[in-house]
RNA sequence: GCCCUUGUAGUUCAAUGGAUAGAACGAGGCUCUUCUAAGGCCUUGAUGUAGGUUCGAUUCCUACCAAGGGCACCA
């Protein structure tokens, strides 16, 4: 619409002698001005030396004289010199049919129809809880999985733990110490416990440094020993922990990498690229960016120890990526402290193989701060994700008045959880009160998921009436106005890798909805027209809701 | 010191260079003997400072102020 919109313009410029130069052609922000609208006749009154008032109208009766399709109905010159499009009866019907049609089809894209995208979220330290930075990761990655998806592409998912560390060498000492060599854990907890004693006291105590070094080492080298029966047992029980606390978020992995592995690769790149690369310094193998670059630093990539550093490992892990997978694209999700550090690693990443640098996607996210007291981490830092589910979960059961079944308490606790994570800028920071900010009510998860279930209820009363959605009263109601627009904000947020923007529409969307259902009563027993009309633009409301929502990991009840 | 982000109502967030800067929470007032009141309707209130580019700037540029982050062997 949008393009026929442009070249009816590009006609009526041309019947008015007109060539050259950029206009635009969007939705105003108001809908009562208009579907679409365009800043033509202010672009081009200046180099014409009219007012853009009169080159608007001027436009408009070249455009009365084209041969305009029954989908536009009228257009208007308002305020400054915006030519305003109002779009027909025919075009919402054929809208709403269309919605009626897809279902679940409604506002794929095909933008990506046969690319291959690799998408890595999630990564968690093992040794360490899963906590609602995690969740803010998962809920960005889980997103943009459904997202590519939607788009046509076919998609790879991916974490990548860190397995081995100087600080998991630690906590498998304190385990050793406490349990003996057979230990076999069964609770998350005591990890976690361990992981935090062990750093204390490597710190308190300086005799057993030599010791956690050796067992480091030996897990680095895979030497059988106890230490690594003891560990490989530990890391299992991480990796189903992993994927029961992901599972309930709604992800899946295909595939991991371990930290460990990619070390081993890492190493092997930047050996083999030294000096054509990287060059030696101090004893250590460095990567200096080019001068030009003065927003990338010299990082170290093998320190003079001899082991990779996390530059390394990513430049492993890359590689690691491309040779197993062969993506298309390969996105990676991580908090916005680790830019620059992938700046430099990117940078490297191209001279070795520029097509991993190339189809790589790095998303950013921020932190959360919290505010609160209500929840915090024994460890001090953030609260655990399970904690977090917990809490919120209870807040749910508090208000609901239906019983929690299929998972609905919880479903509603996440749909909050995510909605506040999802709704900013991605790299912005969240600050997080969980007494304030998470939200039940207006710009909310749980508003969307209460309005699909409200609809729900509309479609379930109207079959005991024998009433079905069938689109065909006149006037055009304010949701129609904007459910249309889906599948092109669907395609926005894809290009820029922002969940918000799908955040932002179905508010808009709900509101449209809750408005009209506030002004009209959806169900009139005595006039069948009018109710079937009615809940057809109930039901295309739905479709869009539950399939926006489905894009942001979001589950849509039937009833709440 | 250098580099990157970010400064919008009391608070948390929006706004592909466009029209009267939108919401939500909070506060106040209405609204269920009629479809789910986690809803709807009304009132309240904001672009850090100073310049510049532009027909038009929250958006782009410069400086300053403020916050956060990153800058060689942590991840």
């Amino acid at each position: 619409m949008e393009q026929k919109i442009k070249n009816l313009i590009i006609e009526a410029l041309k019947n008015l002698e007109i060539e050259g130069g950029d206009f635009i052609v969007e939705h105003p922000a108001d809908l009562t001005k208009g579907d679409y609208s365009t800043n033509v006749a202010m672009v081009f009154s200046k180099k014409l030396n009219t007012n853009p008032k009169d080159l608007a109208e001027k436009i408009v009766d070249q455009l009365s004289r084209l041969n305009l399709d029954n989908k536009i109905e009228k257009i208007s010159v308002a305020g400054p010199g915006f030519i305003n499009f109002y779009l027909s009866r025919e075009f919402f019907t054929e809208n709403i049919k269309d919605i009626l049609n897809k279902k679940e089809n409604f506002g794929k894209v095909n933008t990506l129809n046969g690319k291959l995208v690799l998408i890595e979220h999630s990564s968690p330290n093992l040794f360490k809880p899963f906590t609602v930075g995690h969740m803010m990761n998962n809920a960005i990655g889980e997103s943009l999985v459904q997202l590519m998806k939607f788009s046509g592409a076919d998609v790879v998912t991916m974490s990548f733990p860190s397995d081995i560390s100087l600080g998991v060498a630690k906590a498998i000492y304190i385990l050793l110490e406490k349990f003996g060599k057979d230990f076999t854990p069964n609770d998350i907890v005591v990890l976690g416990d361990a992981y935090v004693e062990g750093t204390q006291r490597y710190k308190d105590d300086e005799s057993i440094h030599s010791r956690v070094k050796e067992i480091a080492d030996n897990l680095y080298a895979d030497t059988i020993s106890p230490e690594l029966n003891v560990f490989e047992k530990c890391k299992k029980l991480n990796i189903a922990y992993f994927e029961s606390i992901t599972g309930k978020l709604g992800s899946h992995f295909d595939s991991y990498i371990y930290e460990s592995e990619a070390g081993v690769v890492g190493k092997e790149i930047v050996k083999k690229n030294t000096p054509s690369v990287f060059t030696e310094s101090e004893g250590a193998i460095i990567y200096i960016p080019d001068e030009s670059k003065k927003n990338l630093n010299t990082a170290v990539f093998i320190n003079s120890q001899g082991n990779p550093t996390y530059e390394a490992k990513d430049l492993g892990l890359l590689k690691l990526k491309f040779e197993r997978v062969h993506p298309d694209t390969s996105i990676f999700i991580t908090d916005h402290e680790q830019i620059s550090h992938f700046g430099v690693v990117l940078d490297a990443a191209e001279k070795i193989n520029s097509e991993w640098a190339e189809k790589s996607i790095h998303v950013s996210h921020g932190r959360m701060n919290f505010k609160g007291q209500r929840m915090s981490s024994r460890m001090g830092g953030a609260p655990l994700a399970e904690e977090m589910l917990k809490t919120v979960g209870e807040d749910v059961a508090e208000r609901s008045i239906h019983k929690n079944i299929d998972g609905l308490h919880e479903s509603i606790a996440i749909a909050a959880i995510k909605f506040s994570i999802l709704r900013t800028k991605p790299g912005q920071n969240i600050n997080f009160d969980p007494d304030e900010s998470l939200s039940f009510e207006g710009d909310s998860g749980p508003y969307l998921q209460y309005t699909h279930a409200r609809i729900q209820s509309l479609i379930e009363k109207g079959k005991g009436l024998g009433m079905v959605p069938n689109y065909k009263v006149q006037n055009i109601s304010d949701p129609e106005k904007i459910l249309y627009r889906f599948p092109e904000i669907v395609e926005h947020t894809i290009s820029e890798y922002a969940p918000q923007y799908i955040v932002t529409y179905l508010i808009e969307t709900a509101r449209a909805f809750n408005s009209f259902y506030g002004e009209n009563k959806i169900i009139d027993e005595s006039n069948k027209e009018v109710s079937e009309h009615r809940l057809a633009i109930a039901f295309a409301t739905q479709i869009v809701l539950k399939n926006g929502l489905a894009l942001l990991g979001i589950q849509a009840p039937d009833r709440m």
